[in-house]
RNA sequence: CGAGGUGUGGCUCAGUUUGGUAGAGCACUACGUUCGGGACGUAGGGGCCGCAGGUUCAAAUCCUGUCACCUCGACCA
């Protein structure tokens, strides 16, 4: 029982507040606990349970479009990892490196793996010699180790746990069909399960994977306005190949390099679902990956026939929702209490006064709306209820984020717009030229983001150098 | 790695200026009364005051060193 006491203040305070509460809802909550090694935390059961019915959806997802799971080893030689070049330079800051076994000294030292493409390399060059072994859709569920400087339970941890997805496929034009065909599955997923919209977009060629010819990504609009990369996907070519020497025979009996992908998302998602949906009292979960979607609470329990009802009541709706009835002898109010700040999306109440008139009361967390509810009526009433849930927290972080989102025309704009009115996303149009991106996230504090998929026209000229524009750009403080 | 800050029961902190028996609230344990928004009473358990030296009759408090963590920068799913 971990849960004490007021949350921190109002959310949408400063930066400083707005740590102190997401640091509050993921230990209150129960969802992590810290660890002596630095950057490296403990899932606790209930953190752990979010992230297990994520996984399930997931998974769900991939065999759907065709992938199989597998598993990689852990270590990678330094001379596989040294193969391709960009890639090497993009992850050897932030690896850790194993130097012995035993109380030997290595002879090659290896890396506990931050990505995997290079082993997925290396397997592929091993069992791809024709144009009948493609394409392979391959996935893995495991943690991966990037050794950062600071650390935040979810957002930037030391240890993640992830799913990376690696595809083959003979064509160009395959493999960046499956790297749009990922992007959108996750997107479907943020949107549809977690109730979280999301922007699609390309990355800029600055902000690219190490080793990507183009990266696309999701990101989403946290309530402090600042944004945050839910899920990337990235295309290839055939830079890997090459550097791996993975090649097949095709129909004309020829020697071709096959194209790669890789997609991933993470348990940062746990972090997101915090900052979307989240609010004075606690965490807020989205139905469909809430490990307990109802909680009943019973009234005065130490009253006859109370306990017997709820315990029946739980018998009826375990088959259409997650439920769970908590029969401890805290006081009511310290129930309500808890299992708002853990987010579970519908309470249950059922007391001597219900039991009298054939009812119970049910309470939404996302709005604490009450219904009295016949008892007849509950199998129809729940489903419904934690859809409009669904709906109602999705309904609210699309208008925090349009809220949120301004258009601008010049950088002073960009600088008035967040002095103003805070962080958010900037809407504006870009030359293509790094410089002017770098001017922008120097000036304004505001990074690229992304260039959406979805293009609109803002104006004709780049918001930095005022020559002609070729993408509109969201902009953003990032996490 | 640069700049600031903080280390005292599980948690949040007071006490340090001016050295003199280690404190509070919450949490925890037991029993009883409660129960529709974080209940109440009674009784209890839990500390080398981050660590190491020094000054002193006496150090959480003063001095020196050291370590850890946090915030802000740079880097990042």
């Amino acid at each position: 029982m971990a849960s004490n006491g007021k949350m921190v203040k109002d959310i949408t305070a400063m930066d400083e507040d707005f740590a102190k509460w997401y640091t509050d809802i993921v230990k209150k909550a129960e969802l992590i606990e810290y660890t002596s090694v630095k950057g490296c935390m403990v899932i606790r059961p209930y953190g752990y349970a979010i992230w297990e019915n994520m996984q399930r959806i997931l998974d769900g997802m991939f065999k759907e479009t065709g992938h199989e799971n597998v598993c990689m080893p852990m270590f990678i030689p330094e001379s596989l990892l040294q193969k391709e070049k960009d890639h090497v330079e993009g992850f050897a800051p932030e690896v850790a490196w194993v130097t012995h076994g035993g109380s030997e000294k290595l002879e090659e030292r290896l890396c506990v793996r931050p990505t995997s493409e290079t082993l997925f390399c290396e397997h592929y060059a091993n069992i791809i010699h024709s144009h009948r072994d493609l394409p392979k859709l391959y996935n893995q569920w495991v943690s991966v180790v990037r050794w950062e400087k600071t650390t935040r339970p979810f957002l930037r941890s030391r240890e993640f746990l992830w799913q990376e997805g690696h595809t083959i496929h003979a064509t160009a034009n395959e493999a960046i069909e499956e790297t749009e065909r990922m992007l959108n599955v996750y997107a479907d997923f943020c949107e549809n399960y977690l109730a979280m919209p999301v922007i699609k977009g390309k990355k800029t060629e600055s902000d690219k994977f190490a080793g990507a010819v183009s990266t696309y990504a999701i990101e989403a609009l946290m309530h402090d306005g600042k944004a945050l990369q839910a899920g990337t996907s990235h295309y290839f070519g055939d830079g890997f190949a090459k550097a791996f020497s993975i090649q097949y025979t095709n129909k004309e009996n020829k020697q071709e390099y096959p194209h790669q992908t890789s997609w991933g998302v993470t348990t940062r998602l746990i972090g997101a679902i915090i900052m979307t949906h989240g609010d004075d009292n606690g965490l807020v979960l989205p139905p469909a990956v809430a490990p307990t979607q109802l909680v009943i609470i019973p009234i005065a329990s130490h009253k006859p026939g109370v306990i017997e009802k709820a315990e029946e009541l739980e018998a009826r709706i375990k088959n259409i929702c997650r439920v769970k009835t908590d029969k401890s002898d805290q006081s009511p109010g310290w129930k309500f209490a808890e299992y708002e700040m853990k987010g579970v999306p519908l309470r249950l109440e059922i007391g001597p006064k219900d039991i009298e008139n054939n009812q119970c009361v049910i309470v939404r967390r996302d709005n604490r709306e009450k219904y009295f509810v016949s008892l007849d009526e509950l199998e129809r009433k729940i489903p419904e209820l934690l859809a409009e849930v669904h709906k109602g927290l999705y309904e609210k972080a699309l208008s925090n984020r349009e809220n949120r989102t301004y258009a601008c025309t010049s950088i002073e704009e960009i600088k008035k717009v967040l002095a103003e009115k805070g962080d958010g996303f900037i809407k504006a149009m870009w030359c293509e030229d790094e410089a002017c991106e770098d001017k922008v996230k120097e000036e304004t504090g505001a990074g690229s983001r992304c260039m959406p998929l979805d293009q609109e026209f803002i104006s004709d000229k780049c918001v930095c150098c005022g020559k002609p524009a070729k993408k509109l750009v969201y902009w953003g403080k990032a996490y």
